[in-house]
Order: C-alpha cells, then sequence, then structure tokens
DNA sequence: GTCTATACGCCGATAGAC
DNA sequence: GTCTATCGGCGTATAGAC
C-alpha cells in the first residue's frame, strides 16, 4: 500500500537522522539503520538502493525543518533582532543535544568536507539556509553590503561556541556566551 | 638497526598524520598508510600493533609540536598579547590546509567525539593544552578568575572561523576574522 | 512488499617463512 | 626486521523465493 510505504520510509529517514547525528555518517551502518527502524534489511533496499540515498533524504528532511522554523520566526515577529535571538533560544533549548553530538549541521558539513564525496556541496545548503536567513534579517536591519558578513560572523560565533560546548561537554559555557551573543546582537 | 626502525616509525606517524588530517581517521585504511608511508603492509605491524596506537603516536607527535610551538612564543615575546597575536599570525600562514582540511585539533576530536573511543579524551588535550596557555597568557594580563572564560572565548571564535572557513572554502573570511581577532584583542 | 540467503570486497589483524 | 599469504568479520549490495 501506498500510504504504509510512506511512513516506513519516513520512519528509516527519522531513524537515520538520528544515527547519522549521534554516530556520524561512516560510522552508521545499513545494519544499524535497520534495527533502529526495525526493518529487514533485505527489505530495507526497497527504499533506499545506497547508504547515499538515505543521506540525501535526511538532508533534504533536516532542510525543510529548518527552513519551516526560520519561516515561523518570520511570520511571528516582525523585529530581525527578535527573529535571530529565536535562534539562539532554540540553539539553548538545545544543549543535551549539542553537548554530546555537536550541531547537527556543522559536524555533517565537517565529516563530509573531508571525504571526496558530492554530497559534501548538498550538505552545505543546510547551513546555507541559515546564513541566507541572518543576511535577511541583516539587510532588514539595514546593513546593506555589511550583511553577508555579519551573518557569516554571526553563525561562525554559533559554531565555535558549539564545539567548544561539544568537546569540553560544557552546557554552562554553552548557555552563557548564547546570552553574550544576544546581548551582542542588542548592541549592533 | 635501531636508529633505522626509529625513522621508519616517524616516517608511518609522519603519513598517518597528514592522510588522518586530510581524509578523516575512520576513513584512512591500514594500507593507505603503508602506501603513503612506502611500507610492506605486513611489515606494519611491527611498528604498530592496532590503528588506535597509530592515532596516539600521531595524537602525541602532534601535542608536542603545539607545546614547542607556543613554549617558543613565551620565550621570544615577553607581552602576552604579542605571544596570542601569534597565533592569529601561525592560522593565517595555514590558510591553505584550513580551508581545505578544517582545524587540525577541531576536526579530529569533533570525528572521534562522535564514536565510543577512549582515544577522545587523548585527542581533547591537542586543544587543551592550547586553552591552558591562553589561559596563561590571560593570568598574566591580570584577568585572575576571568582568564579561564576569556580563553575559552579565543578558542571558540577561532574555532568558528576555522569551520565557517573550511565548510565554504573562504580565505578572505578566514583572514579577515583573524585580524578582527587581533584587534579584538587589542581592544580588551 | 517482505524475507532469506548470499555475493564480493575491504577492513584490521595474524602466522610464519626468510 | 621484512616479506607473503591468509584469516575472520563486517561493510554494501544483490538475487530471487514467497
Amino acid at each position: 500500500m501506498r500510504l504504509r510505504g510512506e511512513i516506513k520510509r519516513r520512519r528509516i529517514i527519522e531513524a537515520a537522522d538520528k544515527l547519522f547525528y549521534q554516530q556520524g555518517y561512516q560510522q552508521t551502518s545499513f545494519t544499524e539503520i535497520a534495527a533502529a527502524s526495525s526493518l529487514n534489511r533485505g527489505n530495507f533496499y526497497y527504499y533506499f538502493k545506497t547508504k547515499d540515498d538515505i543521506l540525501r533524504a535526511v538532508i533534504q528532511m533536516r532542510y525543510q525543518q529548518l527552513q519551516s522554523m526560520l519561516a515561523s520566526w518570520d511570520e511571528e515577529f516582525t523585529d530581525p533582532k527578535e527573529r535571530m535571538k529565536h535562534l539562539g533560544y532554540f540553539i539553548q533549548s538545545q544543549e543535551d543535544n549539542l553537548v554530546h553530538y555537536g550541531c547537527p549541521q556543522g559536524t555533517l558539513i565537517s565529516e563530509l568536507s573531508k571525504e571526496q564525496s558530492s554530497l559534501y556541496s548538498e550538505a552545505t545548503e543546510l547551513l546555507d539556509v541559515v546564513l541566507k536567513w541572518l543576511e535577511k534579517q541583516f539587510k532588514a536591519l539595514d546593513y546593506a553590503d555589511k550583511s553577508s558578513i555579519m551573518a557569516m560572523r554571526f553563525l561562525a560565533k554559533i559554531q565555535g561556541i558549539s564545539l567548544l560546548a561539544n568537546v569540553y561537554r560544557n552546557k554552562e559555557f554553552l548557555q552563557h556566551e548564547i546570552c553574550d551573543l544576544l546581548a551582542w546582537l542588542d548592541k549592533v
């Protein structure tokens, strides 16, 4: 049945998403994804032909989730600074995941960057969608041609904080530095 | 002969160091390291019993290189700010490697953080040695109990800049943001 | 659509001749 | 110290019965 197939497909993607995040892409095997989604290894190939196909689907799902989250803040708030602050609040709410596994976008791209994979460029779009959104907010704050560098800088701060919070498993640092980042946002 | 053995061992470590950096640890096989160091795969095990042993040796070599670099700046300059600036200059000089493969310390630890490896804690010492050095410099600048957070912040900035420069293969961003970081250092 | 059985290669690692 | 030969296991992926 069509519907049930879609549900199973979805379940595979969600299991893979979680495992890729927690263990890394290379480190995660077909067998593990199948087990996590309670699916037989053989049947697996009915839904996805290669491991790269699964990653592609995971990237696409993450992309859409990111985009709809950013869009919801655009709708809910009119002040660009308020919108960007909500990105900070969201990061703070993810402290458990962040200190254990790092930034879902940053760590994935960083991993793919080391192998010669065509998926690397697809994965960079996960950071790009955030970058473009930040740029749009800074443009709305009349940063004009400075918007691009401000967006990059904002994203770099987030990535640096995430990485150190991850390496040292330090939630306090994460919370404190994101607060600091939001204060910086008020000043600029 | 003892000496020749040490030379070969060294050659293996250097080949592994390069490959682990450029391809990642998981992604690099024994065969590749053997080929890169012009050594027979079988003979390989005379020098290292397991792949983890090689990584351990690589970490140790990187650790000593880092430490001696930092120590040389301590000797050469008396002003702590001047010392820390040289870390920035060094990063700028590494632009080619950084945009292609990211920070050698950050990317390795980030990768190991995703597997349940005892080597993770050994690898964190590669960032720790820099962190402690930075802390010492900030202490010399009378930051007292603020030294620790300042060192973390400095390191986070570097990691964020490195990651974005790597993801977007952007040397201009790297150069510009490190300049900005050094300017920040003058102000604080 | 689901399952079993299995191909095939590369992985890290070992044994043992020289 | 150096080499050849090879093991056992797990990786992705496939063929084909049901």
